[in-house]
DNA sequence: TATTGTTATACTCTATAACTATA
DNA sequence: TATAGTTATAGAGTATAACAATA
């Protein structure tokens, strides 16, 4: 029991990552949405109309996911395939309006949660914990490259 | 763009999130395990033998999932299933000697963790983080009971 | 020949419902 | 009647391999 304030620090972000995700997987599904094809709809949403095969890239998942997600966000009717332009054998996956507002909604949400989270605490407190996190995130890639 | 920072910390726990989570996964499944084997293995190594019952509610999941848990679990050697003295319905989920160790490994595979994260830092910043980390859960768990 | 997206197959995790054996 | 664990079925997410159409 030498030093368990590391430890305790650990815990504390493995608790936060759980409530976390619950909270921002509940969000989702409230719009009938999980959390991959969030994320695809909203790197659509910052890139505009994408073929399959660069969302794969964008996700870095298999092509054959792709296919499972953007049919799930069709029927969900978030988006749509268009025909690429100049390659017939490519679909531009294109936001519909509804897609664009959810996912606009997304990036509001975000920055709501953040308020949420942080938005009381003194800017000076909220700077050191960046710093903090950032050393951490620092030392993980490091580890882990 | 008038306070940014919060929206910065959220971004940081994300990633943070991210990476936590396959640096996990991966040096589980180095050993054979996925996360939710290691968490019910983790909460056996805790517990002693125990019934799937007891375990689905232990991990807050459904009766079935444990069923696919444990088998998992035994075809790897982690565990065996031994009749429960006093009720013939019930199956006592334990350990073997090899899934004892493995669980050995990850409790103290999370504190080298922990000190490769946060071993560097001086205690009190590390305070200071997990009184940070704290109040965000607070909030968190307030808004979301 | 290389690339895009598909079908086919498989595995993990999760859930609900119906069933068996036991309490 | 209630409980423990199973089978049966289903859906999400992921992956690999083989294949079609197109480049």
């Amino acid at each position: 029991m030498a030093d368990a304030l590391p430890a305790t620090a650990l815990d504390r972000i493995l608790e936060l990552t759980v409530l976390l995700g619950e909270d921002m997987t509940a969000g989702l599904a409230a719009q009938g949405l999980t959390p991959s094809r969030a994320h695809l709809l909203f790197c659509l949403h910052e890139r505009g109309p994408t073929t399959q095969r660069d969302l794969a890239r964008a996700l870095t998942v298999a092509p054959r996911t792709v296919t499972g997600l953007v049919d799930g966000l069709v029927a969900g009717g978030f988006v749509t395939r268009e025909p690429h332009p100049r390659d017939r054998r490519a679909t531009l996956v294109t936001p519909t309006e509804h897609g664009a507002e959810v996912a606009a909604g997304l990036h509001a949400g975000r920055a709501e949660l953040a308020a949420r989270l942080f938005g009381d605490l003194p800017a000076p407190q909220v700077g050191d914990l960046v710093d903090a996190l950032d050393r951490v995130l620092r030392r993980l890639r490091e580890a882990t490259p």
